[in-house]
DNA sequence: AATGAGAATGATAATTATTATCAAAAAATC
DNA sequence: GATTTTTTGATAATAATTATCATTCTCATT
C-alpha cells in the first residue's frame, strides 16, 4: 500500500472532498482554474485514473457519456428517470453483507460499488411524456 | 400504455434476446449487417433510446463512456477490476425490498436497476500492477 | 550546489461514441 | 390514390476522453 500522491492528486482530492456531490473532470478544470489553482486538463484526467485505480476516488458514467468523480466515503446511490434524466439520491444500501461474499467467492478487493435505479418518475409518468 | 415497437426496434429486440450479454450499440450495429438486415448507425442510437425510455431496454455505461444494451429480463450485475477491466457477472441481488420501497416513496417507477461492485481482481493485487 | 534520470505536467492533436440535421422512403390516414 | 406523419439512413457536428511529445519538476547522488 503506498499512499504517495501528486501535486496534482492532492489539489484534486482538495476540490473533491470539499464538495457534497460527485463533479465531471471538465467541471473539475474549470474548478482548478478558478480556485486559482490550474492544471492542465490532461493532468486532471490522469490524476483522476490515477486515484481511481488506487481506490482513492470512484466514478459513475453518465449515460452521455460523460464520468462523475467523488471520493470514496459515504455512500450514495440514485434514482434516475429515464425520460427526464432527473436524479435523487439514496442513502440507503442493503448490499454489505454480499459485498463481504463476494470479496471470498471472488479473492476480489472491493473498493466501493455503485447502485442505480432507473425507471420514470411521476412527473414525467403522469405527462406521458416519451 | 403503448407497446407498439418500430420494424428497427423489433429488429434490435430480436437480436438483442438472442444473446447472452449485453452489447453495445456500435458492435449491434455491425451485427444487425451481419445478419443481413441492416440499419444505419444513426437508426440503431435512435431505436436503441427509444426501447430505454420505454423500459423495455436497459443500458449500463463502461468507463470508457461506451454504453452496453441489454433487454430486461434476468438479472445480472457485475464486478469490475478497475486495473485490468476485466469483468464478472453475479446473480445474486439484495435489493428488491429496498426497490419496492423507493417506488413508494418517490412515486417513482423503477424499470431497472444496477449493481457494480469495483475493486481489484486476484491476480492484479498479487502484480500490484498500477 | 550541480547533475542527471525518471516522473509529472501541459498544450494540443487524435480518437471515438453519440447526437443533430435533413432529405428520401415507408406507413398510416383520409 | 393523395397527403400527412413517421421512420430511416448518410453524413456532419459535438463532446468527452486519450495519446503524443517536448518541457519542467523532483530528488537521490555526487
Amino acid at each position: 500500500m503506498k499512499a504517495k500522491y501528486t501535486r496534482s492528486q492532492e489539489k484534486i482530492i482538495r476540490v473533491l472532498k470539499s464538495l457534497k456531490y460527485g463533479i465531471s473532470a471538465q467541471d473539475l478544470y474549470a474548478e482548478l482554474k478558478h480556485r486559482d489553482q490550474p492544471l492542465g486538463l490532461a493532468t486532471v484526467y490522469r490524476a483522476l485514473e490515477g486515484l481511481k485505480t488506487q481506490g482513492t476516488v470512484k466514478s459513475r458514467t453518465l449515460s452521455n457519456g460523460e464520468a462523475i468523480y467523488s471520493v470514496i466515503s459515504h455512500e450514495q446511490h440514485h434514482v434516475i428517470c429515464v425520460s427526464c434524466g432527473q436524479s435523487f439520491v439514496i442513502n440507503e444500501c442493503p448490499v454489505h453483507d454480499l459485498e463481504k461474499r463476494l470479496e471470498k467467492t471472488y479473492n476480489f478487493q472491493v473498493y466501493y460499488h455503485t447502485l442505480e435505479f432507473f425507471g420514470r418518475c411521476h412527473e414525467c409518468n403522469t405527462k406521458s411524456v416519451l
